[in-house]
DNA sequence: CCGACTTTGTGCAAACGTTCACAAGAGCGT
DNA sequence: ACGCTCTTGTGAACGTTTGCACAAAGTCGG
């Protein structure tokens, strides 16, 4: 009778228990993606070392917030200088665990899944489609982005043969949570669930949703506030 | 100089500042949307109501928190009973600015593109596509989930034509700032990103992004630490 | 009408995250 | 060798979010 906690951002599993060895905040995490991007993105112009100032722009951070998520993971800068942008690429990417291979299975070949498996940043960060998978007679054996889509019953055999431990759940709703414990059976413990559903794993699953309704929804609520502060100000706009 | 500082969570723009008139918090508004679905798959079983506790099992989150979460929008609960579903998939719905129509503009028609195009929850919830945009010639003229595709040239007529104050943006990450810049110009000011590039917009644009790496490099974080942590405890799953 | 029971709404404290501000270090020119 | 300048790494203050625990408020049977 494990924790079975599901949190409210999506999560469930590791991150939030009793901070492992040496507890990287999750906040902190979810950030390190995208100093890696903007790292790549000065080393792609040759540029030797960036200082957290420049860094911090580029990531959209304040610059206090980058150094402190930098320092839990040790003191890579050099006072006066700044960051060695190979370096830092290293041991970001050392610790987010993309210099090791992680072959992946996406389950469902509609649209959704079609554009998984066709965009880029997938395969580049150490990411491997081992294969895309769906149930639909019409579908199997069509070519996705050179993977032949296989049959769903041939998840086992697939997780098994690639060692997976990542799936992405890119079905509709109604079978996403079949889809889910027969992944979580074959033994994959990561899951990114595209379905607008919430999710139930056992513990030691870890979850994470992207949900692309909720998103708008929540632009949605802050347009409207916007409309409706500005109305009282300024009645101009909605009346004519 | 207006503040234009772009926070962590790719979100910049109305919401963190001085609480408006309310105050709603930013982690309740982000979780609205979960209950909002969660409430109108109860209304689909015909259950009239239900309690925090029922409520927040199928959401995902600690009913304590989802008490507190629709306590901000009043008390629209009876004690002894629990929340009326329709009434508050009605409130919800309100607060989130759902009761109105929001006309969105894609600009990208490639896979991703077109699998937003065709996502079913999109247009579900009061957001109706005004139009796909995209620049190749060999795409423009297609149709996409009943919308014929239109040159990104048009987006000035669209936007003025059907009042679009949505942007999403489905173009890779080379062209997704001058996308934005000239969505912003057009007066635009909520972007949804899914491009992998930290979008620059002047104050009082509101953009929220979406990127499928950094939840994928999320997991592989996690999944890395599971492993270095059950090792020297359990040394047999890797060895063989 | 009353007492038992259920469930909401919220005060409070702890956990977590962000930002400021500055001491400690590192490089560089003289 | 020294002082000037630059930038990191971090202590401390502040704000936000979570979760407990319980009073207030309603229902229901008798």
């Amino acid at each position: 009778m494990s924790r079975r906690a599901v949190s409210a951002n999506g999560r469930s599993g590791p991150g939030r228990s009793p901070n492992g060895r040496q507890g990287i905040p999750e906040a902190t995490i979810a950030r390190l993606p995208v100093y890696l991007r903007v790292l790549y993105a000065f080393a792609e112009q040759d540029i030797p070392t960036v200082s957290s100032e420049e860094l911090a722009a580029a990531a959209g951070v304040n610059s206090a917030k980058l150094r402190k998520d930098l320092s839990h993971l040790g003191s890579y800068g050099t006072r006066g200088v700044g960051y060695d942008v190979e370096y830092l690429v290293y041991q970001v990417s050392r610790e987010l665990g993309l210099t090791q291979d992680w072959p992946v299975v996406i389950v469902g070949a509609g649209n959704l899944g079609r554009a998984l498996a066709n965009y880029g940043g997938f395969a580049s960060r150490g990411f491997r489609i081992a294969a895309v998978l769906d149930s639909a007679p019409e579908v199997v054996g069509t070519q996705i982005a050179g993977h032949a889509v296989l049959d769903v019953d041939q998840m086992e055999q697939v997780v098994a043969r690639h060692r997976v431990s990542i799936g992405v759940i890119a079905t509709p709703a109604g079978t996403a949570q079949a889809v889910c414990d027969r992944l979580v059976a074959t033994g994959v413990t990561s899951i990114l669930n595209f379905a607008p559903v919430v999710l139930n794993v056992p513990g030691g699953v870890d979850v994470r949703k992207v949900d692309l309704s909720i998103e708008l929804q929540i632009l949605a609520f802050h347009a409207q506030r916007r409309s409706v502060v500005r109305v009282p100000q300024d009645a101009q706009a909605v009346g004519r």
